[in-house]
DNA sequence: ACTGAAAGCCGAGCCTG
DNA sequence: CAGGCTCGGCTTTCAGT
C-alpha cells in the first residue's frame, strides 16, 4: 500500500480535524472534493485510517491522575495472557510487552491517588504477576495526537529543527 | 462544570465514532437531533471535547516500532525545559514527569529499531539530560482511545468483571 | 430544556475529460 | 485518476411547548 504526500497532507488534515469539508481539505492540499473523497474512501478500505473518534480532555471526564506500572510476571507468562487480564480494568488505557527487566508496561488512568493505589493492588494480585514498579505522572508535557507527523519525512527525523 | 449521564453517553458514542448523525446519537441516548447538537456545543464550549480527528492506524503510515525512554536529568532541569527539548522530536509521542528514580517517561514512535536508536542517541546528547534507560516495545496490548469509558461509573473502577 | 419543521449545505454516486 | 454535477440527507437554526 503505497501513500503519496497527498494522502499523508489529507490525513494530517483529518486528524488535525476529521469534520472538515471534502472541500476544505481539498483547497488545503490542491484537489477537488470529490478526488479528497475518494483517496479518504481508499485510506479507509487499506486501513490507514482506522476511523473517526472525538478528542476529549480526560481531566474533563474525571480522569485526573495517570500512572505507569511496570509488570514483573512469571516466566511462563504468555503476553496473551497478560493482555486478557489488563483489558479487563477500564483504568489501564495501554498496555505493552517490552524489553528490559520488566514483562510489560502499563498506563493506567484514574480519578485520583487514591484510585491508582486500588487498581495497582488489584493487578499486583493475578496470579502470574510476581511483583510491580509503578511510577505516578506529575505533569504531561507532550500528548500527540498520533498521525500528526508523518515518517517518511526523512530530513526531520531525529533532528529536531 | 457538570455533566450527566447524557453527556457521558453521548461522548462515549462519538469516541466511538465521531461522524455519526445527531439523529444516530439521539436515538442512542434518548434524545432528538438538535438536543444532541447543542449539548456537543456545550461540550466543546466548556472543553470536554476538544476536537475531532481521524483515527490513523501508527504502522500503515510507516511507524512500526515504538520505545518507552526513562529520562534521568541533572537536578536543576525544570520541566519546562524538558518539554520543550523533546516537543522538536516529533518521534516523541508523549512525553511526562515522573515519580521514582527517573526524572521523565517518554513514548517514541519510529519507522524501525534503527531510528529508534538514533533518536535515543539524540536525546541523550542533550544537555541537561544524565542517562536514559530504553524499553523497546515488543508487542502492544491494549491501546484504549481515551474516553471510551467513564470514571463516575463507580463500580467498574479497580473491579474487573 | 427538548421537540419539530424549514432552509442551507455537504456528501455520495455517476459521468466526463 | 481528477473534476464537475445532481439529488438525497444531514446540519443548523428558529419558533413552539
Amino acid at each position: 500500500m503505497e501513500l503519496d504526500q497527498l494522502d499523508r497532507d489529507i490525513i494530517a488534515a483529518l486528524v488535525d480535524d476529521a469534520r472538515q469539508t471534502y472541500a476544505d481539505i481539498g483547497h488545503q492540499v490542491g484537489l477537488s472534493a470529490s478526488a479528497v473523497k475518494r483517496r479518504v474512501d481508499r485510506l479507509r478500505e487499506t486501513g490507514a485510517i482506522t476511523g473517526f473518534s472525538a478528542r476529549v480532555s480526560p481531566q474533563a471526564l474525571g480522569w485526573t491522575t495517570e500512572a505507569y506500572v511496570e509488570l514483573f510476571c512469571q516466566g511462563k507468562t504468555k503476553p496473551s495472557d497478560i493482555a486478557l487480564a489488563v483489558t479487563r480494568f477500564p483504568e489501564v488505557v495501554a498496555a505493552a510487552t517490552i524489553t528490559g527487566e520488566a514483562d510489560a508496561l502499563l498506563h493506567i488512568r484514574a480519578t485520583d491517588v487514591r484510585h491508582v493505589e486500588r487498581v495497582i493492588e488489584r493487578i499486583a494480585a493475578m496470579a502470574f504477576v510476581v511483583r510491580t514498579k509503578s511510577s505516578i505522572v506529575l505533569s504531561r508535557l507532550v500528548d500527540t495526537p498520533p498521525g500528526a507527523a508523518v515518517p517518511e519525512a526523512r530530513n526531520t527525523s531525529a533532528t529536531p529543527s
